[in-house]
RNA sequence: CGGGGUAUAGCGCAGCCCGGUAGCGCGCGUCGUUCGGGACGACGAGGUCGUGGGUUCAAAUCCCGCUACCCCGACCA
């Protein structure tokens, strides 16, 4: 087969990039740092949307739009979250633009500058807390469960298809409650439904955890996080939901009266999942053929490949073709069949690995004389020759068992990649030779933490479902009771 | 913003040192043979050599300016 791909091995990075381009999900574009969704990868987005937002409604929450821009000021309302966002906007200053009378082209208008300039949103709190106050008197406007699916920008320095563009596509939740309690809650559930999205429908299997105070987001009490593993042994942050107490509510000033009578600040809560997401689906399955898909989010389930030499030899296996496409898609499955004759059989094949199809089927004349097809698996890489009887029913629980497979082979990777880890040394070596997460005991200050950041690693997070366990900090040898998940992350 | 690099056909690159006819691979088009793992042959199309200036009889090539992009660092979902 020819090469297309830089291997895994070879460079991993490269690998990942040759990969987004050739199997066609995005590529660069004119503006720096932001890049072009394709059809395909717009349609696994679309996918993970879908899902996403079922399970949200599922919850009780309503989507809802608020606008790209944010006033300056909004942004100096809550001390944290202006910070941590500070360095990274896009501020439009000018509303017009004129042709340059001296040297042709075209100028922003001087005379066009802002009143007050406006943020383009790297994340949507104060816009929504802004509104929000309009909204909320009393605890029975409480809850306000709203979503947001929308494009924000945050100006990195360096960005990577899919895991750090300077725009991207995202979900972000904002509730609004009248207890400290009702909102913990909240951030827990959503976080629990990433972590389910995560594992059921990409079969990425995370870790849930709590960010530490130097990691948590601008603005936050508290940062769920979950932590997928990539298979160069690096973490990927997959998703977060934020505790946020009463400070945007004392930022913009939403009080309500309680049940009580009395008045309170309101109590929120913000989440977001975004389409790092893609990144993460590649890293954690593809190989050196290509993508990997889970059928859950794989945009064709199953395609359909004929051989034939000569017209004459198309007709009678496109018609067992069309027979088992529609048996297929009246079972739910999003199936292809690849009829095209500019391109030939071993090139769709190559193709459609490279794509990350679950299954393929191949029909040619030995199969019409057979009444048999060729099946083939995109995880395993297997084909056997199966009979065309029933063969719908039989797909359709392969998918299952291919969703599944993929799933206990990144979780067997993640367990073979986390060390539990008990001193200075160790934590060094697994951080530099073996990669992957390192379980270490820490003793929760900032400096121990600044001083793992040292080796380029931080604490990903501590872990909800952590067992109690005494212990000595990996850093000052002062006792702990919980270990932390150590790692080098994206 | 600091350090390094690149810019020549749709893509990947050579040519530059040593100035003089713009080239290779892939891709693309037509035709034929092929078609069960990225086929082969023949013919063909396609380039203001990033941009502005300078040196020269002559610049992709030498000199100066500008711009864009890539890699490494600080930042980050």
């Amino acid at each position: 087969m020819a090469k297309v791909l830089t291997s895994m091995e070879e460079n991993y990075a490269q690998w990942y990039n040759d990969l987004v381009l050739k199997s066609g999900l995005a590529e660069n574009s004119a503006v720096r740092g932001c890049m072009v969704i394709k059809p395909y990868g717009y349609a696994i987005w679309e996918k993970m949307r879908d899902e996403l937002d079922r399970m949200f409604k599922a919850t009780g929450h309503e989507n809802a739009y608020f606008p790209l821009f944010i006033p300056k000021s909004f942004f100096s309302r809550e001390a944290n979250h202006v910070e941590g966002f500070a360095k990274e906007c896009a501020v439009v200053t000018h509303y017009r633009l004129k042709k340059d009378e001296e040297n042709g082209g075209i100028i922003v208008d001087p005379d066009a500058k802002l009143e007050e300039e406006l943020i383009v949103r790297p994340t949507s709190e104060t816009i929504i807390w802004n509104t929000y106050k309009n909204w909320i008197q009393s605890y029975r406007d409480l809850p306000i469960l709203i979503n947001q699916w929308a494009n924000v920008v945050r100006w990195e320095m360096r960005t990577r298809l899919f895991l750090r563009t300077t725009e991207f596509l995202w979900q972000e939740g904002h509730t609004a409650h009248a207890t400290r309690q009702e909102a913990e809650e909240e951030t827990m559930q959503m976080m629990k439904i990433y972590a389910e999205f995560s594992e059921k429908f990409l079969s990425i299997p995370v870790l849930v955890g709590n960010k530490t105070e130097s990691e948590k987001f601008a603005g936050a009490v508290e940062t769920l996080t979950i932590e997928a593993l990539m298979q160069d042994g690096k973490a990927l942050q997959a998703g977060t939901s934020h505790f946020l107490g009463q400070n945007f509510a004392k930022a913009f000033d939403v009080q309500f009266t309680n049940r009580e009578g009395k008045l309170d600040y309101v109590w929120a809560t913000s989440w977001g999942m975004t389409t790092r997401m893609i990144g993460a689906l590649i890293m954690a399955h593809s190989d050196n053929n290509g993508l990997i898909l889970p059928p859950k989010v794989a945009p064709i389930q199953v395609v359909i490949v004929p051989i034939y030499r000569g017209n004459d030899e198309l007709p009678p296996i496109a018609e067992v073709a069309n027979k088992m496409k529609d048996e297929l898609s009246a079972l739910g499955i999003a199936v292809k069949f690849d009829d095209r004759d500019t391109q030939k059989p071993g090139w769709k094949f190559a193709e459609y690995e490279l794509k990350g199809v679950p299954v393929r089927i191949a029909i040619g004349p030995r199969d019409i004389e057979n009444r048999t097809v060729e099946l083939a698996r995109r995880d395993t890489l297997e084909k056997k020759v199966m009979p065309q009887e029933n063969i719908a029913n039989y797909i359709k629980a392969l998918l299952d068992e291919i969703q599944e497979n993929i799933y206990n082979k990144a979780l067997k990777f993640r367990n073979a990649s986390t060390h539990r880890v008990d001193s200075w040394d160790e934590l060094v070596d697994v951080l530099e030779n073996k990669g992957g997460f390192a379980l270490a005991h820490w003793d929760g200050t900032r400096e121990s933490e600044d001083r793992i950041k040292e080796t380029k690693a931080t604490i990903r997070c501590l872990p909800i479902d952590g067992v109690e366990e005494e212990g000595r900090c990996v850093v000052s040898g002062k006792p702990s009771n919980q270990r932390v998940v150590i790692a080098k992350a994206y």
